[in-house]
DNA sequence: GTGCCATGTGAAA
DNA sequence: TTCACCTGGCACC
């Protein structure tokens, strides 16, 4: 489920099992293999997560740089002696643990002082920890000055890194806002709850490992079927208006929202 | 078995 | 704006 508290999660994954031990890095499916071999049996010293995409640094100042795109999945294990199976692109792994990576979108060796590039292509990540506010003064600006539709800009990885779109949708229907709203018709308290929200949903998001935006689901134990209000949910009645949940294309992607309460 | 769909991005036209 | 990338899951035959 790639969007950024999948990535999160996976960053602590490398952080709790991998990091501080020499890592091997193999390419069972050979699309990597080169580059793999630039770092495998290096130190990993730490994984971070910035939007959507993941960096493991080695001690070597070289970096691996993943974006899972639109397919790209992680399987983890409890044991390095695991049968591949299917297309595995990358296999991190040492004595004890073990991680696959299928499918990416991106998976390559960069220089680790490159990875301040990359960053700074990317806007404010809702699940960083943001004390001074300064990311969300950010997303603020950036959205109020903008004359797209904020059901765009929620999916502009330099306007806020992270958000999908699963999240896009969901966002939009908790703040009974129009994708269609042009980001400069927001006020001030419109843009900071957005962000505040996206803050908080993703924080859930990596807490529990899945996306739940409904409102009652928050803080239950309980797994449920139905975790959204209107992502998936079309045709079908708004759990808040009972008008029907309308899909639309937006930029080629799928737009869902209720037409009943976001004006 | 086949075919379609997906939580995404960036290059080409 | 269109297309290519690229893998797995699932509905349907």
């Amino acid at each position: 489920m790639p969007e950024g508290h999948s990535v999160q999660r996976t960053a602590n994954w490398f952080n709790k099992h991998l990091a501080g031990s020499k890592v091997r890095v193999d390419s069972p499916q050979g699309r990597f293999t080169d580059s793999a071999k630039l770092v495998s049996n290096r130190k990993l010293i730490r994984a971070r997560a910035i939007g959507k995409q993941l960096f493991l640094d080695f001690d070597n100042k070289k970096t691996v740089r993943i974006h899972l795109g639109i397919y790209g999945k992680w399987r983890y294990f409890d044991s390095n002696k695991v049968e591949v199976v299917g297309q595995v692109r990358a296999r991190f792994f040492n004595a004890a643990k073990l991680a696959d990576l299928r499918g990416p979108t991106i998976c390559e060796v960069i220089e680790t002082e490159l990875v301040d590039q990359h960053k700074k292509r990317l806007g404010p990540d809702p699940t960083n920890p943001d004390p001074k506010k300064l990311n969300q003064e950010r997303f603020v600006k950036r959205v109020r000055a903008s004359k797209s539709a904020i059901g765009l800009l929620l999916m502009n990885q330099s306007v806020i890194s992270g958000v999908g779109n699963v999240y896009r949708a969901e966002l939009l229907f908790r703040a009974k806002l129009s994708p269609y709203r042009l980001g400069s018709s927001l006020s001030q308290k419109q843009a900071v709850e957005l962000w505040q929200d996206a803050v908080m949903l993703m924080k859930v998001g990596v807490a529990k490992g899945f996306m739940v935006t409904r409102q009652e689901q928050l803080s239950s134990r309980k797994i449920h079927d139905e975790r959204n209000y209107v992502y998936k949910r079309e045709g079908l009645a708004c759990l808040r208006c009972r008008s029907n949940v309308a899909l639309e294309l937006m930029a080629t992607r799928k737009l869902y929202y209720c037409p009943g309460c976001q004006k």
